[in-house]
DNA sequence: TCTTCGATGATGAGGATTTTCATGGGGGTA
DNA sequence: TACCCCCATGAAAATCCTCATCATCGAAGA
């Protein structure tokens, strides 16, 4: 599995180089996007790591070349906080999946191997459920139209929710994807995090979508009365 | 590899073992110390899990069951928060390494591997540098006999100093260590949370331990003036 | 050698998030 | 109906991160 890296930050390249290799992949490190470029196009490449913040020729050049070559393996780019712009553009070039800086290196390698093993599946950007909205692009999420700031867990408590609709999600389970964290009996942060959730996305809202099944788990789904 | 799990909470039980088997072990789970014993005693297990807090047989009894029996088999042991005798009982029963709940999973997946690939090699428990030292049993520090609250990060970083005494770490790998985290080139989590360190373990006492290195990261280290 | 300047690191304060804790409510079951 | 868990909830505390500003280091030039 050959996986070519496009990154100028040294410290982001070689970490992202080694981490790779450790995880068993064939990782080459290029430093700009002219190298890149050519690397991406010669190189018989499963997958392609792109820094969009490139000196010289960036991220988008990059892109849109290999595209227009017809090179069509997974690309996973790299943007910097909150630049919202730059993850739709980077989708709408032709990249399959992004990465906010900073991230933890477990969830690129993740990414890596979903990109990896399904070919190229584009991260479904949008959810809903009733008039529940989450546009994970974005990272913003609404009900009835109007605006919700969510934090981080919440924001990947929902994210969980939507994408489980109607699965009963056990606390264990909420634990492992939320927390990465296995359940102790004696903490509720899961409670408490549902009850934020709650009240932020239920409370003042009709009908109500996050449920409770008492000794389960909870649920999200429209319940017919 | 065949791992056994006697843990009787179902929920983690369960987690334990699909996370396993899912990471390419051969995982077999029994939910009271009776039953554990037996298997653990019958079985061609090359490791075991064991929750100590077993309702009937408890752990410890199961653990030196097995260990009376001669079998050598490395032994992770899951105990409750702030449990710090149960910690030291373990080890001394002939446990190899312990985990406090709750725990993520990488962090059990990460030992289970070390434990397997190493034989057994119990975790240093105790690290120190000058009068600083550091009870990684008992997740509890001092200098010159001073008793220090740490808080996780701190407990973090002071640990990966210590076990890595003399080296030079870059901020980069100190991120990737303590928060899992891909260097990002506008945050100074690193510095902050070296500063608090500072705080607590060098700011009230001689010699300074840990020392700044321009442009590269810090050591930790007794300096001959 | 001294001085200046740019860059890197240190520091303190503020704020947001997250966790813990204690208590109360409510549903299900005997 | 009464009891017992399980969950909900609010408040307090702890931790962590961000931001803005200040200090310091080291290089380069006079």
């Amino acid at each position: 599995m050959k996986i070519l890296i496009i990154e100028d930050e040294p410290r982001t390249g070689d970490y992202l180089k080694q981490g790779l290799t450790e995880a068993g992949f064939t990782a080459d490190l290029v430093r700009n996007g002219l190298d890149g470029m050519h690397e991406g196009l010669a190189g018989d490449y499963e997958l392609l790591i792109l820094d969009v913040n490139l000196p010289g020729l960036d991220g988008w050049q990059v892109l849109k070349a290999i595209r227009a070559a017809g090179r069509e393996m997974p690309v996973l780019f790299l943007t910097a906080r909150d630049q919202v712009e730059d993850r739709v553009k980077g989708l709408e070039l032709g990249a399959d999946d992004y990465l906010v800086k900073p991230f933890a290196f477990s969830e690129l390698l993740a990414r890596v191997r979903t990109l990896l093993r399904r070919g190229r599946p584009r991260e479904l950007e949008k959810l809903a459920l009733a008039d529940l909205e989450l546009d994970v692009l974005k990272r913003r999420a609404s009900r009835a139209g109007q605006r919700i700031d969510l934090t981080a867990k919440e924001f990947a408590l929902l994210e969980l929710f939507l994408r489980r609709q109607g699965e009963v999600l056990a606390r264990s389970f909420i634990a492992s994807q939320v927390w990465d964290m296995n359940f102790d009996s004696d903490t509720n942060v899961v409670e408490v995090a549902i009850r934020r959730l709650r009240a932020k996305v239920d409370d003042d809202f009709t009908p109500k979508l996050i449920h409770t099944l008492r000794g389960m788990g909870y649920v999200m789904e429209i319940r017919q009365a």
